[in-house]
DNA sequence: CGTGCATTCTTGTCTAACAATCTTCGGACA
DNA sequence: TGTCCGAAGATTGTTAGACAAGAATGCACG
């Protein structure tokens, strides 16, 4: 439905902005993979109470992307072949659901054909970051725009992972840059010709070749 | 995958322990739409410090079991008519790739016939209770089954909700206690035979009724 | 009767501390 | 010398108490 996300100010929040800044590092790559994360380290490093680090750290795991079971410290994941497997396979799930409703209206939402401009420049000019950010962005306002508020918050759940594995493997540098401007574009063109079938075969399409690219830089294919 | 749950013994945090409780209260309906729960209330209540009683209320919220903004107490939800709709949108999805993968291989997961029989004999003994109990285990079973853990996760965060509408319109009682019954058998069947698309079929049919029977419940369609 | 302010309730965050558990390192013994 | 066990250190789980900030409610005043 809307799209528009209501004129996005800074995280109130403490705990917000921590889990924020966190998030963002450990997709960027900043924080490495099988990395620790302890409480107190986060707590010194940002100058904050335990509480609230432990607070920042258990949202990152309820989004996968950090690792944690009782009384053991956090670690960034290392994501092997069949945990990418079945990464794709929930996003597929979600993602076709999502571009088959919105190609039963037929509107083309319009954030998402801001990010794929965004993709296309970012591929002219090389530049990577850029190029994952908006690719993400474009297959999340995808599901924005469908306006189920539990479908967006399931593609929460896993988009994160999918982020964190792209800056890790790297794997679209491995793609012609174009190709997958190519292949958002005939998503978008068949949700414009309101044809829910060619909408999901496309996009089922595109996001197996992105897990063929990542499964092919795995290091060993155990 | 492994249908067994290794054993389960009484969560082992305190955390958890209260988490669970709150969130049987609320599926149950022994506390009611619309009530407020404040920290303070659940740490009295349970003896526990009000951190332990925020970790669970920030749980429940992600579950959807509780709605809550900054700053304000925490509320037992109403699910309006487009609530529920976009509910049963996104469970459908869900559920429909989870049969079809089962379908996929041929083989009837155990849990979930196990939830089959279960549910017979609830509805030939008119416990309501149980009833609902086994509906949530069959459909559950038959996601966990799929072995992706991801897949799982996202049905958890929908699931909570379904218990509770399911719970607080007791819906079923409006369906004869048979029906339900014989379309999960339906679903199973399919599954047995192979026929992914049949299977799918079923499910949506099934999941359908239901949320008809939850609609026409509602007080007021507004 | 409506509006604005103050009180009160609730949550957000912090400091400090103790308990329970895990990890690791060192020493004793075979 | 190698292996196993125990103890110390590190890390998380939980609690208590406190203060600040935001939200809701009721009352007084225009």
């Amino acid at each position: 439905m809307s799209t528009e996300a209501r004129l996005e100010l800074g995280p109130s929040s403490l705990t917000d902005a921590l889990y924020e800044s966190i998030r963002k590092r450990i997709v960027n790559g900043e924080i490495p993979q099988g990395e620790k994360l302890t409480e107190v380290r986060l707590a010194t490093e940002y100058n904050v109470a335990r509480p609230t680090a432990k607070a920042a750290l258990e949202r990152l795991t309820a989004l996968g992307l950090l690792r944690r079971t009782a009384h053991k410290t956090a670690v960034v994941p290392v994501l092997d072949q069949a945990e990418i497997r079945d990464l794709f396979f929930s996003r597929i799930t979600i993602e076709k659901a999502a571009v088959s409703a919105l190609a039963a209206t037929g509107e083309v939402p319009p954030e998402a054909a801001r990010a794929q401009v965004a993709i296309e420049y970012a591929a002219r000019d090389r530049m990577f970051e850029n190029q994952v950010e908006a690719d993400i962005s474009f297959h999340t306002a995808l599901v924005a725009a469908v306006g189920s508020r539990r479908l967006a918050r399931m593609h929460e759940l896993i988009i994160g992972e999918v982020q964190l594995t792209m800056g890790q493997y790297q794997a679209h540098r491995k793609a012609a840059p174009t190709t997958v401007a190519k292949e958002h574009a005939a998503i978008l063109t068949a949700i414009e010709a309101g044809d829910p079938a060619a909408a999901a075969e496309h996009l089922a399409y595109h996001l197996e070749q992105a897990q063929g690219r990542l499964l092919s830089t795995l290091p060993a294919g155990d």
